[in-house]
DNA sequence: TCCTAACTCCGTATGCCTCACGGTATTTGG
DNA sequence: CCAAATACCGTGAGGCATACGGAGTTAGGA
């Protein structure tokens, strides 16, 4: 990763900021590169991130396989720009209430978001890029519990925790879907064929809390993980926990 | 995924129970499963995942490629193996001391497991395998909490967060690790590179409290974030929250 | 007016990857 | 002692990112 490949890259997520691209010589580009990402975008929404190809870009556009290089430097690079462009996509409504019910308005948006384009829980990003919509969305975070009494480390700390912690949630509820989803193969199918094999290899008896707990949340939830309410349960313990911070401290 | 597959590859997992393998007639295999497993968590410790090839674990065996097929029915099941089989690293302690300082000990557990085996947080596993060690552990898990006043329900909702928020704080430590070790940037001299470019593309005065906080978290870290840290905040808050939906009940 | 630099698009090639298939050598149960 | 079962491996199909160079196109400057 050169210098100019930084330049150029960071050219590129703010392209809005810098208007018109200069006039230049060769031939006009048949495509914008919003275009490119827009169609990236679509390609990794139908088929998730590890079938998400450059050539399949280049073929719903159109272009040749390699003609995708003249408007993305590479395939990461890519990549983060699609992660960028849709963090700009659901808005920044504005903050109302208190800072418990704003948080959860920020880690909500999160959850969505991840749900509406779940290959983001697949990026790998080994350093990320700063993009103008990240960048609002970060502003905007903080700005939901600004003067709630958290120090400024603090509110760092907060928000990356949610973040964190919606990411996690998002991702154990989506890897579910994807499974039942791609396989063909519910929850109950697929324990009607591990169950006996597990019953024939697990020693007896070996598993007793495992049973009972396991037993208890397939009846509660009628299935083997209910995602989306021990998100609930995961963030209400958060912000209670948050909560007991602020007030110990009046 | 065949059923006969789910059969062959749970018997691979839980092979220690079965003992010997039956008596079987062409020439004697030249290693064990668990040599190629071992081969294989070697393999991805070095180079992480997204290079952790079939190649490799069959030239660090002395194997060629296509023998390794022989052992293992494919890619996916070799890394399914090799995760229950690092989930039996560590061990089992006895539970000590009360709940909170229980969970304490079993986030960390998970905290070091993903340093030691930084891959584990690029595995995707559509439907997990249930393997013996990772039965054992959530087995360990639930008796840390056993007795404390949880519903079964909340037993199990209760490991998924503490699980889910260690495994994203631990991916986003082990994120920044890899960026500055592999591009051989640290953290300083990334920002060297990319703040210049961002002064000139960021419409002046747009951030004003991400410009706030972040230069305190920069000066408090004294890098632009400190993993180990956020860990322990975030896990103080959720054990906060724990308690107080305990006690609010008596 | 017209030349040429700069640019787009693309064909080809390199070097990875997983895995199916079939061949050959080896071992052992009958 | 033979035949079935198995290990190991060569080959090849089909996928991937991307480096390189060539052909055609456009506009700025002489």
């Amino acid at each position: 990763m050169e210098n100019g490949d930084v330049d150029r890259t960071l050219t590129l997520m703010w392209r809005r900021a810098l208007g018109v691209p200069k006039g230049s010589r060769g031939p006009k580009q048949r495509f914008s590169v919003d275009e490119v990402i827009r169609a990236g975008i679509a390609v990794a929404d139908e088929e998730g991130l590890p079938a998400f190809s450059m050539r399949k870009v280049a073929d719903r556009l159109g272009l040749k396989l390699m003609s995708i290089y003249t408007y993305v430097p590479s395939r990461d690079e890519l990549i983060g720009l699609m992660v960028d462009e849709v963090m700009g996509e659901p808005g920044l409504p504005p903050h109302e209430g208190g800072w418990r019910e704003r948080l959860t308005v920020v880690a909500r948006q999160m959850w969505d978001e991840f749900h509406r384009h779940p290959w983001l829980l697949q990026v790998e990003q080994s350093r990320p890029w700063i993009g103008p919509n990240g960048s609002d969305r970060y502003e905007w975070q903080l700005a939901a519990i600004e003067g709630a009494g958290f120090t400024d480390l603090e509110m760092d700390q907060t928000i990356t925790l949610i973040g964190d912690f919606t990411w996690a949630s998002a991702r154990a509820d989506v890897a579910a879907q994807r499974a039942a989803e791609q396989s063909g193969i519910s929850d109950a199918e697929w324990w009607a064929v591990n169950a006996p094999v597990l019953d024939r290899l697990m020693p007896p008896g070996a598993y007793p809390i495992s049973g009972r707990v396991g037993t208890a949340a397939g009846e509660e939830y009628n299935a083997v993980r209910d995602s989306e309410r021990s998100f609930r349960f995961g963030l209400d313990r958060i912000l209670d926990g948050l909560a007991l911070m602020l007030s110990s401290r009046n």
